[in-house]
DNA sequence: GGAGGAGGTGGAACGTGTTCCTATTATGTC
DNA sequence: GACATAATAGGAACACGTTCCACCTCCTCC
């Protein structure tokens, strides 16, 4: 069995890794959080392979069995991060009283909780920028993940979705996506992204 | 004077740049033409700074003294081309009844442009996302080349821009981006990036 | 409980971006 | 034209992602 897993997806986007022995759950735990320690330390270049492996108590070797690249790594660890954010944003109710202002809040809560964080931040979408198809599987994750988040807060506790729904979601999560991008690259300031997202979302949810 | 001159914006969006000596400007001319040439053969990867080295004729540090790093070279490169496919549009009239139609149209030739070169939109579209503050300036031409060519299509002939054209085409221009890189790292094929591109503008622009 | 194999360790080695150094060649000044 | 300075050539050296290999350890099956 590969130390990858098997990676399941249920219903609605959470996610279940069936992942071989207790020893190597235990590994590949440890492997994100030096991850997540590094790159929340001094962000993409912080997280050296060497260093994660050392950190992990791992070997170089065990390290790239378990991802296959640097990339691989940080994209699984934002996947990790992303669905912790999610887990506890989901079940709350969403204040605001048009899907306008929810997706807002949402975006937001989401946004400030990253530029909390800016060398996670920066190392994750910097992953995520430079991810190939290999790591289509991880990033349809978050994607899905992302697009669940916005759909709830369009129509909180309507399971409905019409073609209309997922595609304002996924233009929102484009700008989203860029204005990230434009964050971490230092081209936009915190307060850019927040308007832009906001301008974005009034502009396609105005009814 | 540096060699990598400086940049004047003059009214526009057009740029002149003032680079030295012949031997330089032929220099900077020589190594961007050999960047071009090897990414249109095989991407980001083929741009092997050595390699470009050669082909220009130029010596290692001398690479690294016009363009202090791969990113700048391949950004640099895609401001090159960016401009030149822009001048061609330009003074084009633009086929379309509504906004909607010519923004699509806009953005589908363009569109269409880069994916006959895949390597070399992978290359420099890789380039752009991994870029940081010090590509800064390159980066905001190609933006406001973009925000130029879409809000003519919106509004041909009219120099007159309301806040909410902008933002609009910044929309346009962030789902742009991101369909680009789902086209570039495989999770989307050329269609896809298509259609999606077409409803985010129909959602923009239903007026 | 011993044999076989999958998984792990430790570290060398390779490729490519980047830096640095010295000798050589242009370029501009008097 | 001679000199001072800047730019370039040529290439070694370094860092980090990645690959590979030899050996060890632990689990499984008989």
């Amino acid at each position: 069995m590969t130390p990858w897993g098997v990676t399941v997806t249920i219903a609605n986007s959470l996610t279940v890794e069936d992942l071989g022995s207790a020893a190597q759950r235990d590994r590949r735990k440890r492997i994100l959080d030096a991850t997540i320690a590094l790159a929340t330390q001094g962000g993409f270049d912080a997280v050296q392979m060497r260093a994660v492996a050392e950190q992990a108590d791992v070997a170089l070797g065990t390290l790239y069995r378990y991802f296959p690249s640097k990339i691989h790594l940080l994209v699984s660890a934002l996947a990790r991060e992303f669905e912790r954010a999610e887990l506890q944003l989901r079940d709350k109710p969403l204040p605001g009283d048009t899907s306008a202002d929810r997706v807002i809040f949402v975006l937001k809560k989401t946004t400030r909780g990253l530029q909390g964080d800016p060398h996670l931040t920066e190392a994750l979408t910097r992953a995520f920028m430079f991810a190939d198809a290999s790591v289509q599987a991880e990033i349809h994750n978050v994607g899905m993940l992302l697009t669940s988040m916005l759909t709830r807060a369009m129509h909180p506790g309507s399971t409905e979705l019409t073609d209309d729904d997922v595609a304002i979601a996924r233009v929102i999560g484009d700008v989203w996506l860029s204005s990230l991008v434009g964050w971490v690259t230092g081209r936009m300031t915190a307060s850019e992204t927040g308007e832009q997202l906001e301008r974005a979302v009034r502009l396609l949810l105005r009814d």
